[in-house]
DNA sequence: TTATCGCTTAAGTAATCACTTGACTGTTGG
DNA sequence: CCAACAGTCAAGTGATTACTTAAGCGATAA
């Protein structure tokens, strides 16, 4: 499977590489589910269903227990917000630059020589 | 390389999976840089670097063009925003649900009996 | 009790991934 | 001009991915 040594962040992306696995995620967000029920919009084995189920749980995205025969699926938010910290990071991060630029711009055209006045 | 018809999401989460990609990604969102810059803090051969590279053109996260000999890339906020609303919105769906158990549970204590009232 | 349900495990396969090396093509400073 | 530079292209390799089928196993409803 994924390596689970890797850092969260490499997991969470991968598993929301997939569109199943996005799909199960959305599901999940609407609460918990079992995993055939998780199955039943798909095309595929349940056996492959449980796989991207071990490969959502291994990135920390989903969490589940079993009861009886009936294994109960849930989403964990917080590591869905540390993906979203890292995009927002990035955003920021870019958006500060943008500023940058921008003030560099408005300073340069309202007072073309500005610093270097003796 | 990587599905050229896959949904974008999948490629862009493909492409933020791998810790190199994301931090020529952080790269780039402090300002635009040649192949060589990019490649400049790794560890491994400039063609691994501009495979990555690749990926993350392919999934729309990166633009490059080429002057002289010297290729400068950029990335796309827009695309790093798309994978962004996605996050956010399963957590509002998640937050919405916490929301409605929330009011059911305090409804079910405050008035046991509530909507039955003619 | 037993047949069915709800998974679980194992093994196999084709495709994709993340690299590598090496040979090559334009570009440009001296 | 021409050597070093910046990047490109192709092919190969071993690991990982996304499935499949098939067999098994512990609950549980009739």
């Amino acid at each position: 499977m994924l390596d689970q040594q890797a850092p969260p962040l490499d997991r969470v992306f991968q598993a929301l590489a997939d569109p199943a696995r996005r799909a199960m995620v959305e599901r999940l967000c609407r609460g918990p589910a079992s995993v055939s029920e998780l199955a039943q919009p798909f095309d595929m084995s349940l056996s492959a269903v449980v796989q991207h189920l071990q490969v959502l749980e291994s990135s920390g995205l989903v969490r589940s227990q079993k009861t009886g025969r009936v294994r109960t699926c849930t989403i964990e938010p917080t590591v869905l917000r540390s993906a979203e910290h890292w995009i927002i990071a990035r955003r920021t991060s870019w958006e500060r630059r943008l500023d940058r630029l921008g003030n560099l711009l408005a300073e340069t055209s309202d007072q073309p020589d500005h610093g270097s006045t003796p």
